[in-house]
DNA sequence: GAAATAAAGCGAAACGTTTCTGCTTTTAAT
DNA sequence: ATTAAAAGCAGAAACGTTTCGCTTTATTTC
């Protein structure tokens, strides 16, 4: 049925080696690359990519297995990577793991199964055991947004610390002192806590207990109980400004204050994570610490592709990008009046 | 390194075709057996795919191709399918086409020499004749959410001009007269509009050209345009309610509504799609059409493995389902006063 | 124009499975 | 105990490539 190499060594008289040589990026008699290009056309040839697979011990399939795919940075982030792996003629292949470590552990031998060529990944599990199926494989990772304890690996992250601190020195510097933040119990809800913590700390200002709310994982629902709850407190002792840890959370924190009929900046003033979709189009315009999601891909993807062809280059990459601020209307600058 | 089937016959001392015989789950004498598992787990023996797949042909793997990953309908529907695909010992491979007609021609070419054995497609194009490389191969195709012309495919899709036509009756039965739509010129959009007109038709209202807005693709701005649009509209003519024709464009007209600070139910009723992320904490909690997204992804998974089971089973398989009114209280009744 | 060097071509072996064919052993039936 | 049927087994071929070592052809240099 399909047309096979062996179809074009019929149809050229040539022999398989050079017909495979040829096709493989090798040089051959002008002749007989004219042959061989006629040929393939002719038979619309492809070559089965099991069968080559079988030799050289690649699949040109990358593993891409993350935390969950519903979410917004998620997705916009699979759309970034999948794009560049297909333009370097890997597949990917999607694992999902619902939040969910156990799921996570059964992925990766999922994965090291259909012996993917690497693997990228957003962790769900903080420490590196899981990954073991991978590792003996001696496949290379790449982890991407969440770090992980263990052997170190490389890995492509945003510095969440310096950003969530920028983020509220920014509130600072704009008189706040009631500053609330909300957050999850994931790996850059945790970092970006510690940098608002950081932040509060160094301008001397003590946090409230209060102050912070969490849950497990970031969702609208973690932005919209953060803000009822803060909401709750009495008139005097309420946040003046909020940071909320995720834009998830940011749309729940809107949702919040809308239905509450209070207004931002006047009444409440906000600074959140990613410029997502929504927050494109929101009024006022949100003051937002922004990741660089294209250049997270591009690093990944990059780094990955340095380690397939280049066996040897073992040293260890870890990239750290930046997030940038991005100066809205959100933010009441309490100092004028 | 890895090790392989013969290993397992050296340990074992039997036959390769025994082995590979019971491991396909054939029966064999119950010591062979106890040998096998047991050489299996001291060498942890895993088969590889490609030699496998170089003689039956199959790759396990399917490709999961559509118009755009990062909205949230296209995440959760893609977690559903690649969980349920996991489940069964399929990896899925997904190709996002940026909603571009030529990404997605060039991705259908991708996937055919990747020898996927099923196509799961939320498609771009229209018609089918992007789907050529894949045809020719003869892999089942089953099409989700958005139908093309062509020959027939099997399908998954919801009722989406049944399910417009009942949100806007829903409206019409409370006394609402002057309703806007907001769509897209997307396949969903385009018959979602088509409910909504045939809703409108059928009460006898007719429908000024002022209260239908769209864009080429759903989007959070095109709820928040469409919005803006309405009320600019002298204060007479303005709807008194707005059939948004997915979640994004909801995200969009909650956006325009309250920057406008008009209210909802109070001031302009709403309609919306898909109950996802946001819709699900919004207060007041809104009127939605909801899709049944995890049937929609079994029955597609469903489909497509009957037809890589039962290749006979040549019948074509087109689902319908049907979305439902879950009510809340962003709809006004303007009898009721 | 011959010798030396480089480039291109060739055939066979290999990759790790499944499957086919014919043979042997076990089980069941008489 | 004998026979027939069923089940299990071994060896070999096949799947469609790449790669290795060797031979042939082309190119350069004196």
């Amino acid at each position: 049925m399909e047309s096979t190499i062996k179809d074009i060594k019929r149809e050229t008289g040539l022999a398989l080696s050079t017909i495979s040589k040829y096709l493989n990026g090798g040089n051959v008699r002008p002749e007989n690359k004219k042959k061989i290009d006629d040929a393939v056309r002719k038979l619309d040839y492809h070559p089965n990519e099991m069968a080559r697979g079988l030799i050289t011990k690649k699949t040109r399939t990358i593993g891409f297995l993350l935390y969950d795919i519903s979410g917004t940075f998620a997705g916009i982030l699979t759309h970034h990577v999948g794009t560049l792996l297909r333009q370097r003629g890997y597949g990917m292949i999607i694992c999902d793991s619902s939040n969910d470590k156990s799921v996570e552990e059964q992925n990766v031998k999922f994965l090291a199964d259909k012996k993917v060529d690497g693997l990228l990944v957003v962790p769900v599990s903080s420490d590196d055991t899981f990954l073991e199926p991978i590792k003996k494989a001696n496949i290379p990772i790449v982890t991407i947004d969440r770090k992980i304890t263990g052997t170190q690996l490389d890995c492509v992250t945003i510095d969440n610390e310096e950003a969530a601190k920028n983020a509220v020195e920014y509130l600072i510097e704009r008189g706040h002192e009631r500053i609330a933040a909300i957050y999850s119990e994931e790996y850059t809800g945790k970092q970006r806590r510690d940098g608002y913590r950081k932040a509060m700390r160094s301008a001397g200002i003590t946090i409230s207990g209060e102050y912070e709310y969490h849950e497990r994982l970031h969702s609208v629902s973690l932005g919209y109980n953060g803000m009822q709850k803060f909401l709750k407190l009495p008139k005097k002792s309420q946040p003046t400004a909020i940071f909320m840890s995720n834009y998830e959370v940011a749309l729940g924190v809107v949702m919040a204050i809308n239905e509450a009929g209070i207004s931002c900046p006047e009444d409440i003033s906000l600074v959140g994570f990613d410029e997502l979709t929504l927050t494109l189009v929101m009024k006022p315009k949100m003051t937002l610490m922004v990741q660089p999601m294209e250049s997270i891909a591009n690093e990944a993807v990059r780094i990955l592709m340095s380690k397939l062809q280049n066996e040897n280059s073992a040293a260890l990459q870890r990239v750290l990008l930046y997030a940038s601020l991005n100066e809205g209307d959100s933010v009441r600058d309490l100092r004028k009046r």
